[in-house]
RNA sequence: GCACAGGUGGGUGAGUGGUUAAAGCCAACAGACUGUAAAUCUGUCCCUCCUAGCGAGGUACGAAGGUUCGAAUCCUUCCCUGUGCA
């Protein structure tokens, strides 16, 4: 097993360690902007770097519609095709059993999609998603599972977390026989850029020389990922019935996984169930691994939730709410586009020292905003990003200064001169 | 000056006798957004009042008159705009 999982500190239930992939270190806990097309939507790479990104997500279902699993590989792998040689992590598909319950039909085989693109069917059983999963390559993978709807009888509940179970297993034996086939086994990492010698950003462990060839085609150098696998998460589902939760979660780890992941939250239910669920499901989640909270949450949940000893977390909200409109600030919610910040010359938070905040007002990020301009989406998306990147960062010191127990949200938690 | 075509709520633009305070779109103003079918979606958008409702009044389709039980819609005159001809 190539991942490995440092604990450095702890304070309380929270804890502060590294995540070691075969493309890079992830500082835990840690937040994971969510780039379903291989794209934060909005943010180029390089930029995603300089924020300090680590590691990014992806999404199987959506990728496996297009561009296509096999053109990916073709193009050496997540990695290699979107340019970013940190760590990648994709989502099996598994949500969209729940987000697009008008286009599909599960059965105990597996799901038939409907696709949201041109209608054609397609089918995906934890087989494929495992076979789509390695071809992209990701670093870390998640086990095929029903996302289960809120709100759910407990019946329903209990059929669709034994469901989950059975794919969980089916997913690891497939993975388990097949994970030699990542595109980037015993071969070289392809990341790609025509500036030879030039990354200034990286913080990679593993340095990657780039350059291009005499063809012009952008040449493929490397790290060296000799006998690096993915690693497979399973993920603990139950609905809002905590015995349910407590079952799954020591099935799931009965399985055997290297990281457990919390799946079928925020998907409608009060938020204070959310952290009852989250709460009483921790504790049957081995220490020893890394416990993904999947789909949350806003800054203050985020912090709250490393707190409660939560290692990874990802949510669309700070990039969705950006392009909208929505910032989060260390002094809560703004909505940009409200006519009070038309001749707003003051900055977006004052306590953050993001690019986007350093450089513009409120009234030129309200106008681009209403004008409809790209730059809009693009620098409040940079904006979220760094709050929610900023917040884990106070978080992670929080909990090596044993303050883990305190509440920590973004900038706020700053001591002020 | 003559001949056509027009003048509708912030804009655009439907509507050509009654279910029209007047479609749709845009703008404006609010709100939502939590493993992304999301640069999306929802609401408000003439004024006043309240018991806040497919509520009650009042204004309103260039202007003024008229026909009609009833007019943005029909008629008359006037004003204005566009195009063509003088």
């Amino acid at each position: 097993m190539f991942l490995q999982f440092q604990i450095e500190a702890t304070s309380g239930p929270a804890r502060v360690g590294r995540l070691i992939t075969p493309h890079g270190v992830v500082e835990t806990p840690v937040f994971m902007p969510v780039g379903t097309l291989a794209s934060v939507k909005g943010v180029p790479q390089d930029l995603l770097e300089d924020l300090g990104v680590q590691i990014l997500l992806g999404n199987t279902y959506h990728l496996y519609l297009r561009p296509g699993v096999e053109t990916v590989r073709g193009l050496g792998g997540l990695h290699g095709f979107m340019s970013w040689d940190r760590a990648i992590l994709t989502d099996s598909g598994g949500f969209q059993v729940f987000s697009l319950s008008e286009l599909r039909k599960v059965t105990e085989d597996g799901v038939t999609f409907r696709s949201h693109l041109d209608g054609s069917s397609h089918f995906f059983r934890p087989e494929s998603a495992m076979e789509a999963e390695i071809g992209l390559g990701a670093d870390i993978i998640m086990a095929f599972d029903e996302c289960t709807e809120f709100p759910a009888e407990r019946e329903r509940a209990r059929a669709s977390m034994e469901m989950t179970l059975r794919w969980a297993a089916r997913s690891k034996k497939y993975f388990e026989e097949h994970k030699s086939e990542v595109p980037w086994a015993s071969r070289q990492s392809p990341v790609a850029s025509r500036q030879e010698g030039q990354n200034p950003v990286s913080s990679s462990e593993f340095p990657v020389s780039r350059s291009s060839d005499d063809s012009g085609n952008l040449k493929l150098e490397t790290r060296n990922l000799t006998g690096a696998t993915q690693s497979l998460f399973g993920i603990v589902q139950g609905g809002m019935e905590f015995d349910l939760r407590k079952e799954s979660a020591e099935r799931t780890v009965e399985i055997g996984f290297p990281g457990y992941a919390i799946g079928g939250l925020s998907v409608g239910e009060p938020r204070e169930l959310t952290r009852e669920v989250v709460e009483s499901t921790l504790q049957y989640l081995p220490a020893d691994r890394p416990r993904y909270l999947m789909g949350v949450g806003t800054p203050e949940e985020i912090a709250m939730y490393a707190n409660m000893g939560i290692d990874m977390m990802d949510c669309v909200l700070p990039t969705r709410a950006a392009r909208h409109g929505l910032l989060f600030t260390s002094e809560g919610k703004i909505s940009i586009k409200q006519a009070r910040y038309a001749t707003d010359q003051g900055p977006l938070d004052p306590a953050c020292f993001c690019r986007v905040c350093t450089r513009y007002s409120r009234a030129y990020l309200r106008h681009l905003y209403a004008a409809n301009e790209v730059l809009a989406q693009v620098l409040n998306t940079i904006h979220n990003l760094s709050f929610y990147l900023d917040t884990m960062r106070r978080v992670r010191h929080s909990i090596r200064l044993g303050e883990g127990a305190r509440f920590h949200s973004g900038v706020s938690s700053q001591p002020k001169p």
